[in-house]
DNA sequence: TCCATTCTCTGACTAAAGTCAGAGAATGGA
DNA sequence: TCCATTCTCTGACTTTAGTCAGAGAATGGA
């Protein structure tokens, strides 16, 4: 049940919200393209078992999962996934372990009948899209391929949250691990985080500091924080934004929305310094508004040192 | 459930199907926006009620509609549907009556009450729209709005079905009848039936001739006929493309299946008149490998006449 | 008038997709 | 050792999305 486009009722005329037709657009899409794909896709997956059970058939994938790692990510309820998980053995298709590491966790595996039909499963998502794709000439496949993928990132793009989050937590840790990480692959000279300005997780976490991670699906895709000072500028820290949402705006949203909460914090300057390997990210500074300015630090990896106004 | 890319088989050699990115993407996609986007738009409209139910109240629509319509365009069982309806009532959003014209027939309506129901639901519907719009820039999302309506009419093209059809039939009725409007208005000189070499239904049915119709999800979105003679060109005649559904290659399409079907009736050559006012067309046929060739028969309405070796 | 067809509704039922409660085992920190 | 927490499983159950059978009323053509 998808209303299409609701053309009675004129869009405010919010010059910061989406167009009517726009709107009327992702409506239609919604419509047209959800409910229709996903009927299809399920008629085609089905073969003659629940849905549910040729999903957790092929997400528990070629080198098995735990059962909890399933719960969470299929977001299942504990007892449902058991029931599941019995009928799949029942079947001879999945084989239930306690895992070594942890006697209250289990581990699922196909078995070989279980990979065989996670085989077919996958086969017949290939023929699922060999009939979207056959009808249209070469053309059309590539424009539709090249649609696809570009209505998929922007997708993604507006599902990106960004949350506050402390350092010391697992995801932030990742984000700011693969940041350093990034930096000693780019940086010519490589880059030790000992020989940096030290910046600890307490100067990060409020009333201090601040740290944002986006997230995508709940998965963390980037981050940045705040340092904040009274009565100085607040300086901003470990921009890093995962390569697979790259292009996208997440890092000209994350330093808006940090420039918001430095200027809420009574700020009103935000500086910070960089290397100058990172012409991607220096070319955002600019176009956000920083200039550049004398060093205001001794960072031994920075060469450039930006400052913007934030009123 | 939707399986991911299965980057582990590479795609068969064939040069007339999808290359395996084209398929990764189709895969991608429909796993993307499936279960996201369909999950996503369940919780936003369903309201604590069933979907099914939901998505009766949206069709039932401001003006009613009669019960047998609504089973046969929802595709439900007719018990299942008299339940739902009886659940609405029950709720004292719609009022069931027999129909005037048929009392076998029943006419459901929204009470005021359900249309204030179906009025939520429309907002909701924009409440959708916007939060996916709402974190992307303007340039995303007219970017968005733009693959969105590439992706759904590429869809649509890929979804269109050709099939032999009786012209007495009332899809085949309804194609043609668009077929000689159109004619009417744009001819300078209008467009009487009676005027030009008649056709019979007879000459467009098998063995003697054939009618194809072209339908999207059910619908008739065109035709295209065949007269056929012993010995001599096979005649194509009636072709008409919806305007909804131009651009996509249906014609084209169509174009190539008459001529697959005359030359499996022993057909060497197809012949074609058309109108100078009919641009597009001529322009296919052209593209098509038709040439143009002296009158070979004396249809008033005609200025152009075509031919292809079907070879 | 008869009869085949169409339509809606009710009875009875099924399968799938779950939820909630709670028991028992395992883990790790105080 | 104790205890809070985590994990899985089983019991019991519900809701949703339907299906199939068949009855009774209405329609239209022979």
């Amino acid at each position: 049940m998808d209303p299409e486009a609701g053309g009675t009722r004129p869009r405010a005329d919010d010059p910061a919200g989406p167009s009517r037709e726009v709107v009327d657009q992702v409506r239609r899409f919604n419509r047209a393209v959800t409910q229709r794909a996903g009927a299809l896709q399920d008629a085609f997956l089905a073969r003659g078992r629940p849905l549910g059970e040729a999903r957790l058939l092929w997400e528990i994938g070629p080198d098995g999962a735990d059962v909890r790692a399933l719960r969470s990510r299929l977001e299942l309820d504990s007892g449902y996934l058991s029931r599941l998980l019995r009928s799949l053995q029942h079947d001879g298709l999945v084989r239930v372990e306690p895992s070594a590491a942890d006697r209250r966790v289990r581990t699922a595996r196909l078995t070989k009948a279980g990979l065989a039909e996670r085989a077919i499963l996958d086969r017949r998502a290939d023929e699922l899209a060999g009939t979207i794709l056959r009808p249209l000439t070469g053309g059309q496949r590539a424009r539709l391929a090249s649609a696809m993928s570009e209505v998929q990132r922007l997708l993604d793009a507006s599902a990106i949250r960004l949350r506050p989050a402390d350092p010391r937590q697992p995801d932030a840790r990742a984000c700011i691990g693969a940041y350093f990480s990034e930096l000693a692959q780019r940086f010519p000279g490589g880059f030790e985080p000992a020989r940096s300005t030290q910046v600890g997780d307490d100067e990060l976490t409020p009333p201090a500091g601040l740290l944002l991670l986006a997230t995508l699906h709940g998965r963390p895709v980037g981050c940045g924080a705040l340092k904040l000072h009274q009565d100085a500028p607040a300086e901003v820290k470990r921009m890093w934004i995962s390569p697979a949402v790259r292009g996208l705006g997440v890092g000209r949203r994350l330093l808006a929305e940090l420039e918001r909460r430095a200027a809420a914090s009574g700020a009103t300057t935000a500086r910070l310094e960089t290397n100058g390997t990172l012409t991607e990210a220096i070319a955002l500074y600019r176009s956000a508004g920083y200039r550049e300015v004398p060093a205001f630090n001794d960072e031994p990896y920075a060469q450039h040192w930006f400052e913007k106004g934030l009123s």
